[in-house]
DNA sequence: AATATAAATTACATTAATGTAATATAAAAG
DNA sequence: CTTTTATATTACATTAATGTAATTTATATT
C-alpha cells in the first residue's frame, strides 16, 4: 500500500493543477464536451487568458497526464485523460453548481 | 443565481487552500478527529512542518471560513468549519484512499 | 514574581506561479 | 512559394506562496 506522504503528495499535485479559474474552467468544460480543439477552448474563455497561456496551462495539464490531446490537420483536440481529475471535478461541479 | 465566475473563484478559492501537503493533512485529519488542539496538530505533522508555519496555516484556513477554534485555558482547539471543505477532503479520500 | 507551556505574530529570504509579448513551427490555402 | 490559420515555445517581469528564525502574548505553574 501506498504512503500517506505518497498519497498526499499525488492528491497536492492534482489540487495545484485544479487551483487556477482558467485551468479549472477548461477542466470542467472538457469534463461536459468531452473534447475540444484549442480555439474552441480558448474562445471559451472568453479573454479571460491568451492563446499563450492557455497553452502553457494545456502543455502542463498534458505533462502532469491530466489531459490528452491528438492533432488532426493543423488542429489539436484535448480531453480529459485522469481519472482522478474527472471525479474531483464532477465533485466540485456538485458542490458548487448543484441543485439546492 | 450565482455568475459562473464567481463559483470558479469560490472553487478555486477553496482548491488553494487544500493545495499544500500540510495543510491538506491537517484538515485530513480534522475531518477524521473532528476536533484536535494545536499541539496535536502539530505533532500529528511529525516535523512536516513547524509550529509557526502551521500557526499561520490555521491562521489563514481560519479567515478564510475553513476551520474554526476555540479556546480552552491556553489550549486552542480547531475543528472543520466550511461543508465544501468537508465535502472535497471526503472526494479526495475516497479517490484516493478508498477501496480498491 | 519568575518560569514554563501553548499558540500567534513579525520579519524576511527563497522559490514558485502567473501574465504577457514576441517569436517559432506546422499544416493548409491561395 | 507566400500567406494564413492553429498551436507551441521562449523569455522575461511581476506577484504570490513557502519556510524559517526570532519575538510576542496569554495562561498556568512553582
Amino acid at each position: 500500500m501506498k504512503q500517506k506522504k505518497e498519497k498526499l503528495d499525488e492528491a497536492v499535485g492534482l489540487l495545484k493543477l485544479l487551483s487556477h479559474p482558467v485551468r479549472l474552467s477548461i477542466l470542467c468544460n472538457l469534463f461536459h464536451q468531452g473534447e475540444m480543439s484549442v480555439g474552441e477552448i480558448v474562445d471559451a474563455e472568453c479573454g479571460a487568458a491568451g492563446q499563450s497561456q492557455i497553452s502553457q496551462f494545456l502543455g502542463k495539464m498534458k505533462s502532469e497526464k491530466l489531459v490528452k490531446s491528438h492533432k488532426e490537420a493543423q488542429t489539436v483536440y484535448y480531453s480529459i485523460q485522469s481519472p482522478q481529475a474527472e471525479k474531483v471535478v464532477k465533485a466540485l461541479y456538485s458542490i458548487y453548481c448543484g441543485k439546492k
